[in-house]
DNA sequence: CGTTAACTTGATAGCATTCAACTAGCGTGG
DNA sequence: CCACGCTAGTTGAATGCTATCAAGTTAACG
């Protein structure tokens, strides 16, 4: 059903197992047939990971990027203490470790939220397609300064909003986001986060989480439902957690409701 | 006397105003002497703020990106409420809103912590430079990442360490980066930063931001100092924050003791 | 239908905030 | 030259948001 969201309705027959990062890169600029063709025919590795791996560890070198295909990815760092703060979420068309092309040492883990398809993409060759596709590479350079925005909001999030503001605000970039790649509609998301991995990315503790989840379905912002969110209330939501879309510089149109 | 530190010791005789820049990329990558000169030649204007004073703030469509060549800036948004929430630091050589080369709108200010300098340079003129010299532009992309990685550095800091780790890695960041550049040497580093802006980058309140420095202090890990931090325990200050340099992607010989 | 992970609930403890007042340092001006 | 006034820093008391601990409940899944 969801996989509707994926079909290819602008280049034609085929669409081929790239195409969700086509599909990505097409929110921030118009790509020409030729630079659809050149990404479409990248070699790369399909590879699929159960929920909860790690795809890429702290540490590690690597050689290849991860084109997500499928599923939903987190990354994090633990720290000593064994506390762990998740640092984005990443859905399908997301280059989660794109920073690997310029930064040969991974400063925290990749890991799978859910059973999970990527595609990997060597690093030379990568290098080789921005090399002769410069808007490519201004995309994707673009994009890792998006997600750099994400982080400045999160950090904002967890450091001066309280937890009630906090898991609403969440709540709304993950809507917002996942709406425009159709991974959401009608005020339905899928969201298969635990309220773990809420409390990780938020900087709370679970049963924190669990409270403050309670009380905004109390409050008939959201609605009850098992590893789903339904948004009863989207103005009020974006009003609780202090939403302005601004940070996600997403294209004028995309941006919901 | 600090002056020292942005004397050009590699370049020839002259350095010119854009130096700091030159200094900051070389610690990424060797510039040839065609690229020093690229740089060098650049047309800029320079700017002096006071303390205190937005360079750009959000909303903002900027066409030019800001060269700091003295003083100290920050990043920051201020929230519904009232709170602000600090992002980065920014010393000479830095280029803070580089992401507007990509990204038409500011999402968050840059101010000023002191009297400040600055070489504003069009976007055009960097555009041209970034595709004729596709080093330079790799090793600013480059900048933007790591930028990224001290954003995830500071949501984890904020998200889950307490107070008294959060100011000590933070002040271990900002003797790591100071003394790459020369800012900061023995231990001691000139920071003029008020306990309010360290509250605001730590997500404290600034009475727990004062009696967390005192407790630094009574511990023997920092000095008493006027507008000056004197490391007196590097390792147990280390320790104290957690603070692994990693994030940083220093190159290897530029990370201190 | 048993087993485990995820979620929920209640009670207690604690780190950090808020409020309010006070001190110190510093530049300005009488 | 010292008073004034402002900013930054300091201190104490009271409150409160959130964490922790422990136990119970539900839901998912083979």
């Amino acid at each position: 059903m969801s996989l509707v969201a994926f079909r290819d309705d602008s280049s034609g027959p085929s669409g081929g197992p790239l195409h969700p990062l086509i599909r990505k890169l097409e929110t921030i600029i118009e790509l020409t047939a030729e630079e659809k063709t050149a990404i479409g025919d990248l070699p790369f590795a399909l590879r699929t990971y159960p929920a909860d791996s790690d795809i890429v560890r702290e540490h590690d070198r690597p050689t290849h990027c991860v084109v997500m295909l499928e599923g939903m990815a987190c990354r994090y760092k633990l720290l000593p203490g064994g506390k762990r703060q998740i640092f984005s979420f990443h859905i399908p068309g997301d280059m989660p470790d794109a920073q690997s092309l310029h930064l040969d040492v991974m400063d925290h883990s990749l890991a799978t939220l859910v059973p999970t398809q990527v595609a990997t993409i060597h690093h030379d060759v990568i290098r080789h397609l921005l090399r002769t596709n410069p808007r490519i590479a201004d995309a994707i350079w673009r994009e890792t300064l998006i997600d750099a925005a994400i982080f400045r909001e999160w950090m904002a999030n967890v450091g001066r909003r309280e937890a009630h503001a906090r898991i609403a605000h969440l709540l709304c970039e993950l809507y917002t986001k996942m709406r425009a790649v159709g991974l959401a509609r009608d005020s339905r998301l899928e969201l298969p986060i635990t309220q773990e991995e809420l409390a990780d990315a938020t900087g709370l503790s679970t049963v924190h989480v669990n409270r403050t989840l309670q009380q905004l379905r109390a409050e008939k912002l959201i609605g009850q439902a098992a590893r789903k969110v339904i948004i009863q209330d989207w103005q009020g939501l974006q009003r609780a957690g202090q939403f302005d879309p601004t940070y996600l510089h997403m294209r004028r149109g995309s941006v919901s409701d």
